[in-house]
DNA sequence: CAGCCTTGAACAAACGATTGTTCAATAAGA
DNA sequence: TCTTATTGAACAATCGTTTGTTCAAGGCTG
């Protein structure tokens, strides 16, 4: 059960670990004789050789280790972005260390992490605001990439087209024939909460609506928020509404079962994001998924790219994947 | 930027490497002048360092990693175990290098995962069947603790007293006036299946209710087992429903609302497992939180515990937590 | 005052890989 | 045939710690 290590495969091998190191590392292949390098490669094989990460990472300085800081890890966007890093990650050869921060824990976790010497760069998603996100980046000692998130000044970010998706949404309910379409925004000043408000009113502009402020609450991304927030918004009568998440989605039906309104009945609800849990709730949510996954993959990706000293190059916002219709949307009243 | 390395520390306080390695790893205090102590720990203060984990690591061939391994990131029970885990690991030295292992991706996950020498041991969920994990766990070359399962054999688990909550969630119902409680059950066979179910007899026996198998449908650990399970039931007309899982008890609480039938005036569910989405059902759910941050939190301990040579002594079941009423119970239809 | 213990700290050898440099043998060119 | 490239592989230093061993100085006992 002892490790097999690279001088074990040399001496097996017959040849000096430098020689077995570069052949197996597929560097500059040409310095060596291909039958020296078949029979390294076979004793590798044989003997089920691994380099052991430590002591490659101690020479290279590189630990081939990603650090990922999410807010919440039950949330299912933060989930699937982590398995998107992870799948590109392991592809790459990297491995991901997985730090969730508590909203407000500022800057401890990625000063700490960063400064641990365990990870190459860290994969960040926040919900913080942009000062106090600023502020922990400031202490991160390694390359980073955001995700679903822009900061002025920041260097690299990955985030999905909110605004397409909110605007897709929008077209959905007014094919339905809708034209009370109210919208439950994220927080306030948020970068994401403006580009599905901007969307929204894209969808209506298109349809011809003229766009009413009373029509729109602030729900932010919490239950309670949406049914506060719907409760603010019921007085105006919307014949359809468009929360910006399916949390705040949720609280919002649960506000209209207690007036009373059937859903879709009375008041159609479609969310942003897809997950199992849209299809828990009831009436079964439509919804715009959101490639969160593809997102984790492409940051991820990024990051790599960016560590190896390649210029990093913008990555577009990523378009909204398919609409989900389920039974939460239907024709507007007459 | 240049990372400060003991030699740093060991030249700026004047004295050798090893001597401040120890001093800094607190080991044998005896052999080291105060003074010189002092000194050492002030200039690693002023100097800010930190040990390179990948050298300690390479000479003492341990890592100060766990690997965790999950088959879903977005389940809140495994998401919450993952947070405690890593509470638990952080305050004792370790990181956590998270893998999430599609099911049915056998076997390579965990041998991957222990042969790339990253970690030192592992903390292993799983919903495979008991042959399959099993094969999984023989390839694994490093110590590890399962959670939330007990597989004949392997050496260390920690679980949910799944039995206690059942009957918690019973004894609620029956207080309720319920005498026809529907069972649904998880995985065929599964060991915390098999825990519920015997909970949930207890209830009935503790109340003096008959139990009838009439009542028990197997709805597996998805909404859509939960609905057809439900309808299954629902000939038998019960006055309330046990749900195994949240997401059962999302898919049950579905096919009753399409069976016009109300929650809780017609049918009261219960679910075991307390999470936001439970609040985000229609009605909210009640249920029995269980303490599953806690079983990270234990299920890492005692890991690290077993790393460092302790004597691994069984865990006692974790008692389930508070029963959470919300809106899907109430009292029997006369 | 000589010899022996203690104490405090330096010396030095790993851990397992990577990589710049050297060196021998062969091939090519003059 | 002798020198010069070229190729193929060994040599050896290094990354930053940890830890077994050695060693010097001072304190004690007799």
């Amino acid at each position: 059960m002892a490790r097999v290590t690279l001088a074990d495969v040399a001496r097996v091998a017959g040849v000096d670990m430098s020689t077995a190191s570069r052949v197996l590392r597929g560097e500059a292949a040409q310095r060596v004789r291909e039958e020296t390098r078949e029979r390294i490669l076979k004793v590798a094989g044989e003997l089920n050789y691994r380099a052991n990460p430590l002591a490659r990472g101690l020479r290279t300085a590189r630990t081939s280790t990603l650090g990922i800081v999410v807010p919440q890890l039950d949330n299912p966007v933060f989930a699937s972005a982590i398995r998107g890093a992870e799948m590109a990650a392991a592809a790459l050869g990297y491995s991901l260390l997985i730090s969730h921060r508590e909203p407000g824990a500022t800057a401890t976790t990625i000063a700490k992490i960063s400064q641990t010497n365990r990870v190459d760069g860290l994969l960040v998603a926040s919900l913080d605001d942009d000062e106090v996100l600023r502020t922990d980046l400031n202490a991160a000692q390694v390359p980073f990439v955001l995700m679903n998130r822009v900061l002025p000044g920041a260097p690299l970010s990955v985030v999905l087209d909110s605004r397409a998706a909110a605007r897709k949404a929008v077209d959905h309910l007014v094919a339905l024939g809708h034209r009370r379409i109210a919208h439950l925004a994220g927080r306030e000043g948020g970068f994401n909460a403006r580009q599905r408000l901007d969307g929204y009113r894209d969808g209506l502009a298109a349809a011809g609506i003229v766009f009413d402020p009373a029509l729109v609450a602030v729900a932010g991304y919490t239950a309670e928020g949406g049914a506060a927030a719907m409760s603010a918004l019921l007085p105006q009568k919307p014949s359809a509404v468009l929360a910006a998440t399916l949390v705040s989605a949720a609280g919002a039906m649960a506000r209209l079962h207690e007036a009373g309104l059937r859903i879709p009945d009375d008041v159609s609800v479609v969310g942003l994001h897809d997950a199992p849990v849209a299809a828990m709730l009831y009436p079964a949510l439509t919804c715009v998924a959101m490639p969160t996954e593809e997102m984790g993959r492409v940051a991820a990706t990024a990051l790599i790219r960016a560590l190896n000293g390649e210029e990093p190059e913008p990555v577009p916002p990523l378009p909204p994947g398919a609409l989900v219709i389920r039974a939460s949307t239907g024709p507007a009243p007459a």
